[in-house]
DNA sequence: CCTGTTGCCGAAACCGGTTTCGTAACTGAC
DNA sequence: GTCAGTTACGAAACCGGTTTCGGCAACAGG
């Protein structure tokens, strides 16, 4: 394929130590000063002490790809970004990207990144790095209720962890924010404000958080004694324009809520565009909460009440948790989930009237007020 | 540090073919089959295609960390995202990895993703993977006018291709989309609707795309006769808050534009704000061009004209000119350009006021209508 | 004092490749 | 027919690590 000549001349690039090295400034052979620094118990402590000590100094460091070659371990995790949903990810790639390598390379291991349409030639494209020992373990975003990657790995014995819980947990390690308490407390919040007729528009139903957080909201409505009313809740709202309709449709109904929960950020802010075709105020006539804590949220007007999720530090969780992983922990003992933290905007408030003031509001024509 | 204990037993995961098992299947040597593939010249052309032959029957690839202990080179391109300037390159981001991926798995090639804050700790990552051959050379996105990562990789030998031309081109290779084009064509455009006051709101000038859009928009006035008015200019607006606040300078020059080009979306989304604040109509009190193509330009009302980048491309476009480089090639073959794609929205037009009746529109209270 | 463990390290094989070197077998010239 | 020069491949060293194996020395037990 390439060619045989050397592109230029002897490349220096810069002198590595190399283990041979530490081995001779200590009179030792490389052979020792490897199990040494690998913990082997046939290495006497104080020569233990001493490698290390002299590896420190004289600042070596294993070239991962030799090592990789006996272990099969490369020390670099693969991430596979699915690109057929555009968007979806976009506000918090570069935050989860940032967590991710941040806490690997406090490890002195590395990102391997790619990307696929999803379906089949993900697949592919997983077997691939793992056959090319590019990656020892994977990062599994936007976890499907049932998910053919999951499948592979488990079936070619490769570690990874979920941004994300799964119905089936079996050997599962995973990281999550708890979206549905996140629900449950923006119920709360809204009853707390005197409301009493709230909608949910929920988002995609393929992804398992869906479920969990349209449980949350249930359960808010139960711990408040409100009765769960299906006129109240829509489903699939992932972009600005479906929360939009979403909200169209929930305020056509014969009693329209005077609060919205939104499962999804972007949703929410269709709520905006919804409202200004109605000529109702945000966060007086119709309050609405919501969950992602994209930055949009805090530049319009009022700014979003919503739950922001801290995506960096998603990422590095779950490098970390793939680390050990990788290192032979079990999955069981490798679950976190953290809490997603309310940005208090000014979208939500006391509502200004109830249920069916605004029903007449709405079947009148907007006034300019 | 880890454990020597192993893992678990022993994992199979998928049995590689390894260039012994080529040669055994030929009798021959590893050697020799090494350099049949690697197109050494004291192999026999018969010798030369049976080894390809049966290595591609028996789907034999070279695992690159064996290959890169011994020639230095991994087959990983690399690329250090910049984290202290949020949302910068978001939007495109995934776009843009998107195509470095595609690119980069045609050819065999991984990326090695990592984040720096910038400053000094971006040039200690860039050392970092060179130093553990993570990368064999880098993609620089962003570029400054002065690009501290241009010195120290040219400094360690190591290659390189920017996303972005640069004021000295020594030794450097380039793809980049032709801004200063687009801001010419939006002064013809707006010229065309009559438009002859037209103000522009510039990027940060740090950066040397502002630069040349900046120029390209003076040469834009000059071919139409326009003078260059300094009052007519804002700078250093990359948000839509910068964006907003440039316009409602700009508008409150004796004599407003009645037409803006701005060098970046998210600016020119900031002007939807201003105008709702000041009252005036986006594509006919005011005409706003802009650059870019993010996607929430297409979700305003009306919808954004601009010169949309297709991000994928200049991913894909940048990894096959980098694997170049890093085989050989001169950096002077390795520039490619392209052009930016007008996408019409309705956010310019006709001037519905000149630039008089425009002014005291403004000093007089916002009317409703 | 001899034997049997145990602790600790060196020697060497090994991983999957690349590259150098040496040489047997051709080739062509004289 | 001899000899120098190619051609084309094998053999082996090498890259930077890990891991197995064997053995020496020290120590304990009888």
């Amino acid at each position: 394929m390439a060619s045989q000549i050397r592109t230029d001349g002897a490349r220096p690039l810069r002198a590595r130590v190399t283990i041979s090295q530490v081995a001779d400034a200590l009179g030792l052979t490389k052979g020792t000063v490897s199990r040494a620094l690998n913990g082997y118990p046939d290495i006497s402590p104080s020569t233990r002490v001493r490698v290390q000590a002299q590896a420190q100094r004289m600042g070596y460091r294993p070239l991962a790809q030799a090592q990789a070659i006996r272990t099969g371990r490369s020390r670099a995790i693969g991430l596979v970004l699915q690109t057929d949903v555009p968007g979806a990810q976009r506000p918090f790639l570069s935050d989860f990207l940032a967590g991710i390598t941040r806490a690997l390379s406090a490890e002195s291991w590395t990102l391997t990144l790619s990307t696929s349409p999803g379906g089949a030639e993900m697949l592919t494209t997983l077997e691939r790095l793992v056959d090319e020992r590019k990656a020892d373990g994977f990062i599994l975003p936007r976890t499907f209720a049932q998910d053919a990657r999951m499948r592979l790995l488990r079936e070619m014995d490769v570690p990874f962890v979920l941004y994300g819980r799964v119905e089936d947990p079996d050997g599962c390690a995973w990281f999550d924010i708890l979206g549905e308490d996140a629900m449950r407390a923006a119920v709360a919040r809204l009853a707390g404000h005197g409301h009493t007729r709230i909608g949910f528009v929920n988002g995609g139903t393929e992804y398992n958080f869906s479920r969990l957080r349209e449980g949350g909201f249930l359960a808010g409505l139960d711990s408040h004694g409100f009765p769960q009313d299906p006129t109240l809740i829509r489903r699939n709202a992932m972009t600005r324009q479906a929360g939009a309709a979403a909200v169209e449709s929930l305020l056509a109904e014969p009693g329209p809520p005077t609060a919205i929960v939104f499962a999804v950020d972007a949703a929410a802010l269709g709520a905006y565009d919804a409202a200004q075709r109605l000529g109702l105020r945000i966060g007086r006539d119709l309050s609405i909460i919501s969950y992602d804590g994209i930055p949009e949220g805090g530049f319009v007007d009022p700014p979003l009440t919503t739950f922001h999720v801290d995506s960096r530090m998603a990422g590095a969780r779950l490098a970390e948790l793939l680390i050990r992983r990788i290192g032979g922990a079990a999955p069981e003992t490798l679950r976190e989930t953290a809490e997603a933290d309310l940005r208090v905007g000014g979208s939500d408030g006391p509502p200004a009237h109830r249920s069916e003031a605004l029903a007449r509001m709405l079947s009148a024509p907007p006034t300019t007020d």
